[in-house]
DNA sequence: CCGATGAATTGACCTGCGTCAAGCGTGCCC
DNA sequence: GGGCACGCTTGACGCAGGTCAATTCATCGG
């Protein structure tokens, strides 16, 4: 029998959210490649999905909230996300999360309350796995066990290397190292553009839309240059020596 | 058969890290009440511990080093220890670890390379289980995985309540904050003496030692006094009112 | 008691980066 | 075309916190 995901019945829950529902999912294949997931053996994962619900979320919506009890694990399945933490009007960025990628791993396996909030960058597509079916599905099976294991080791240490790049370098720095992924994430050729406003760079990056204005200038003198949203590093290796990319911060499956 | 642990015999390793062996444990009891040990059922943890070894380190020893394979498990059983992560001559501290925590977790379970590096703050014992172990039984034994998985939890939600702490305070407000916990630590009596040298704390704290001292002169002003090692809050509410505790970021166990 | 070593303090200075506020540019709608 | 709204840029400024250097304090061996 095929598992089928129906949504969840919290309609004020979702208008808060300002999340539109999708009932039933058409291409459950695509599900059952996400990482996690695809790591369960189906017996055991075509029950979890059958409790599960996938729900869109607009640009901007908070997903989760700092502080709240945790419902349903999350699995972002398109779209990218925002984990942030806030206190006393101040607030940071701690990761974005994309396709693939789970968030409140521990605080649903723990059943302890969220540390942090997560807020939607772009209209984002999310599994969502009530908290209490995972918790016995890890008690029961220890194929869910490793599974979230893992899964949960994957996220630390990608929080570590957000971490590195944010406290031991500069925002120069970080935004060279952006753009020399980047380049090489879209063919090597040395020219591209951004793939979203330069605002939400800025936020991805960890700083203030000004100071990136003020860091593109100032990589002029670099070899890189920036007209709209078009970018050419003309110079690469210049490039390069100023953002000493490094394997334990950049590479992201290392 | 009551299992025996066998120190290391990489002797050039144990020099070079200033470390010293204990060649087998008296009292396995404390070993068992690890907080990751006593969570495996005595039937698996029996054989991990008879591959393991108790070693000591000196304070300032460096026990594990940035971007190594991961070759033990680590569990503090005395002392504490400082993980922090280094690139390009700065250096930051991420996390302090005490008696009862585990490090590496994530890339000994993963088999990846150290992304960060830990020394003895003081001098030191540790369990290590050699990382082959660990991963088989994390393959073989749901109950394993479980604790490895409980673990790698709690281990993520501290570090973000060390990054919440560092992030989103200043140096005065998490000097504030540990000065409460400290007097809350020792019975409340409003005076208590530091338990370690200033240069440790403020490192622990993310600040420079000059920064620290600067700091409790301008306490003066918020109820805190200090006099050598010795610190007296005549006034904690106002302590409180600058420093602003918060639970997701200062209780160990939210 | 003396000198020495290393910790702690204090002051002067600098830098990165956030804030505020004022100019630009481009697209859109009436 | 004339606005106007919004994103981006640029300049002036401030502050937290780091660096460097000089001074004081504390401990300890001779």
């Amino acid at each position: 029998m095929a598992p089928v995901l129906v949504a969840s019945r919290n309609s004020e829950a979702v208008s808060e959210a300002g999340s539109r529902q999708t009932h039933w999912c058409n291409d459950l294949t695509e599900i059952r490649r996400l990482p996690l997931v695809r790591d369960i053996a189906p017996a055991r994962v075509n029950p979890l999905l059958r409790e599960a619900a996938l729900r869109d979320f607009a640009a901007n919506a908070t997903v989760v909230h700092e502080g709240r009890r945790p419902e349903f694990l999350h699995i972002v399945v398109e779209g990218s996300l925002e984990v942030f933490a806030s206190h006393r009007g101040r607030e940071r960025s701690l990761v974005v999360v994309g396709p693939g990628q789970s968030f409140v791993v521990s605080a649903v396996l723990l059943d302890r309350p969220y540390l942090k909030a997560v807020r939607a960058l772009e209209p984002s597509r999310i599994l969502m796995i009530p908290a209490g079916a995972v918790r016995t599905a890890f008690a029961d099976d220890g194929g869910v066990a490793r599974a979230l294991a893992r899964d949960l080791a994957l996220s630390y240490r990608n929080m570590v290397k957000e971490l590195k790049n944010q406290a031991l370098r500069s925002g120069l720095e970080r935004l060279a190292n952006w753009l020399l992924a980047q380049d090489a994430k879209t063919g090597g050729t040395g020219r591209f553009d951004l793939p979203f406003e330069k605002r939400a760079l800025a936020a991805r990056l960890g700083m203030v839309p000004e100071a990136l204005s003020r860091g593109f200038a100032a990589l002029a003198a670099h070899g890189a240059t920036v007209r709209g949203a078009s970018v050419t590093l003309h110079d690469p290796e210049a490039l390069a020596r100023l953002a000493q990319p490094c394997p334990t911060i950049d590479d992201h499956d290392f």
